[in-house]
DNA sequence: GTAAAATTGAAAACGATTTTCAAATTGAGA
DNA sequence: TCTCAATTTGAAAATCGTTTTCAATTTTAC
């Protein structure tokens, strides 16, 4: 949570992101956002302050069709497991308590830390029929 | 495990796979292969090839500065999660009794079926410190 | 053996992202 | 508040892995 936003055109894309939190962005959907807004920022400050957010752990990443997909998490300092459906893109947050046996688990008997905000891949009930 | 290896191009390609099981490869790395041995594959079937296997569930997928990696993965029809470390690469398998108990779960409570072959990042112990 | 289907590969196109570089903005210290 | 250094911005150009195109070749089915 290192503070980017001081200029005018991070606060926008905050904004943003903060606004669609429930979903995947793009660089081109927060151009084009900008746009009907007629907010002046430009695609290459967006692509910038993207990596910016991705170094600080402050996104979920996914690439499809060779874009990053970007998803603002709020608690930053939750380590979260996060489950999405390959077919529908339904997604949810694998709950804490579970999450900490797999953790542990993982830690201990594999000597690894898990990544904040892992995705998971896998495919939901009503796909998968 | 769909026969798709009748042709020669494809043959080579998959050899050059399963020798290197242990690594991720991209699809520069499998040209440079066979121009070292004097193999005739285009860089276009390479790229179609592997997005062939893909579908089919036959390799494991990486994307790293915008470049795709693939693994090979031997048996088709096992379900693994892979742990990958994202700062110097070592990964290993869950091992199958403890991702029995995670997939379980997460089939259950969750009501999702993992893909084959989902990486799980982290941070290995010798990389943590 | 023959026609249809699938595969190949060179060249061109694609397109998301990154780089460049000069101008504008912001921050720190006087 | 002024000043200079550091950071940020953005338009345009470059990058580069991947995909498309299309004609030629190979494979398959009957």
């Amino acid at each position: 949570m290192i503070n980017n936003y001081k200029t005018k055109q991070r606060k926008i894309i905050m904004d943003y992101l903060i606004q669609n939190e429930d979903k995947f962005v793009n660089a081109e959907d927060i151009l084009e956002y900008m746009k009907r807004n007629n907010q002046e920022v430009g695609l290459t400050t967006i692509y910038r302050f993207l990596i910016l957010l991705e170094k600080n752990n402050e996104v979920r990443v996914e690439i499809k069709n060779h874009t990053k997909y970007y998803q603002y998490v709020s608690q930053e300092s939750y380590q979260h497991l996060f489950l999405k459906c390959k077919t529908c893109g339904k997604s949810m947050d694998l709950d804490c308590k579970e999450f900490e046996n797999i953790n542990m688990h993982i830690k201990k008997e594999h000597k690894f830390n898990l990544d904040y905000n892992t995705i998971i891949y896998g495919t939901c009930e009503t796909c998968t029929k």
